[in-house]
DNA sequence: CGTTAGTTTGACGCGATTCAACCTTCGTGG
DNA sequence: CCACGAAGGTTGAATCGCGTCAAACTAACG
């Protein structure tokens, strides 16, 4: 039942560059465009678990790609009370689309050992010119963003604790899966029970008893901070996942 | 009390084109640059009050950009629940970026009789390869897009009834502003208690207690379905809204 | 003038929170 | 190598915000 943020990734074999593994696997890419996005790692930024690496209302201009690690895009209250916008994973950006406004609206925090490729805007806009395929690439993975939070919407207004880790545990899957950071319907989960309730809108407590339901129920097993879906199909069943699951995402 | 979600749409002073209006608020539009959004409008689809003209699963390839009206952005549960997304007003795109998937993900349904302005896929790279300063005003619209969806999860996940209502109002009185709709802290709310529930995660039962009680607290005053907010300050103080509201978004 | 959609109201129940311990694990420094 | 503190996990009891159910009311429309 103990989840452990262990701070130690080494947990499986991790891809040379998540974001051309992502993006290979929604379009063929050339080799021009890989070594292009391959251009892009040059810089690279590491920053320790636990950091703040943007804050809400800070100066905010370059862009990042994670290239490792997991981090939480997340918004506070002035009471304290804190909401969790959604998990980035290696691959993600942050910051894509160009921001001529000046400062954060969110701050981003390190749950792990991160390491970021900064991008200067210049390299955006570049990609429109020279690169109309990987536009069209940039523009899905924005569709994406903006659908994963939707979902996140969805499972905050209208889903039950339960169905909300469930609901979770099937993102973080699905998304970790397309990077190779999943196998078997295994992956490590790489945050708190706090910030999982953050991210639900939970409390810890009520985070913790629907963890240890869903174990009781045999759907899920934890070790170690590692999760296993023990069964897929009935977890789609309680999660109500649209048809396909973060594939297929149309509209903005 | 009444909350009347009337169709006549005939409110206030509609915007001719509310996207250049919502566009010229953030930079200086050159002649040129307004000629071709007006462009953008030469097609024309009207939707009655009550239709979905988006629906999840569906066909969904061209975009529109919503001339006059209010749509909602929504996502249906097996068992019935709704869970609305966003509330769409004119001069918001509808599918702003490029989908190259086929099927939309989510339902959109016209509140009231809408305008739709459908815009070929075409038109939106023609911007980016002519128009480089609109490409970039997108850009902004899809980071803003993105911060209210953000600022919605908050307001599911960590906000309570009463602040999560009074936040919705702020954020519709400042987006109507904004093109126009709205006056002397006054607008008139297309919604039924139904859909305020369903956007803000709630029962339409404590949605009309809690809106009783912010009438009671002589917030905000309602009569035919037009919201006036009496105490701009008290309510900004309840909401904990980011500073500034809606103006300054930054991070996707 | 009946029908339909939306609003209003009260009684009751439950899901989730709060509070307050206590426990376990792990990293750190003496 | 053990002692200690900090961070996170576990647990029970009491409480409350919000949901559910059910019924009456009101306005709009043909």
């Amino acid at each position: 039942m103990q989840i452990d943020p262990a701070n130690t990734w080494t947990d499986m074999n991790v891809a040379e560059n998540a974001l051309v593994q992502k993006l290979s696997a929604l379009i063929h890419l050339s080799a021009e465009e890989v070594d292009f996005l391959n251009g892009l790692h040059i810089n690279r930024a590491d920053v320790k678990a636990g950091c703040d690496f943007v804050s809400e209302g800070e100066e905010f201009r370059s862009s990042f790609v994670l290239r490792s690690g997991w981090a939480l895009r997340y918004r506070l209250l002035k009471d304290g009370r804190r909401q969790i916008i959604g998990v980035i994973l290696p691959g993600d950006f942050i910051g894509l689309n160009v921001n001529f406004r000046r400062t954060a609206t969110y701050s981003v925090c390190a749950k792990t050992d991160c390491a970021l490729a900064p991008i200067e805007p210049l390299r955006i806009l570049e990609i429109h010119q020279r690169f109309p395929v990987l536009a069209s690439a940039l523009s899905w993975v924005t569709v994406r963003e903006y659908s994963i939070l939707a979902e996140h919407a969805v499972r905050l207004g209208r889903r039950t604790a339960y169905e909300r880790l469930v609901h979770l545990m099937l993102e973080l899957y699905h998304r970790l899966e397309l990077i190779g950071l999943s196998e078997e319907h295994r992956f490590k989960l790489h945050i708190s029970q706090k910030d999982l309730s953050d991210l639900l809108g939970l409390s810890t407590v009520h985070i913790h008893r629907t963890l240890r339901r869903l174990t009781a129920d045999g759907l899920v097993s934890m070790e170690r901070g590692e999760i296993r879906l023990k069964d897929i199909e009935r977890l789609e069943e309680i999660a109500d996942t649209p048809e396909p699951f973060l594939e297929d995402f149309a509209v903005l």
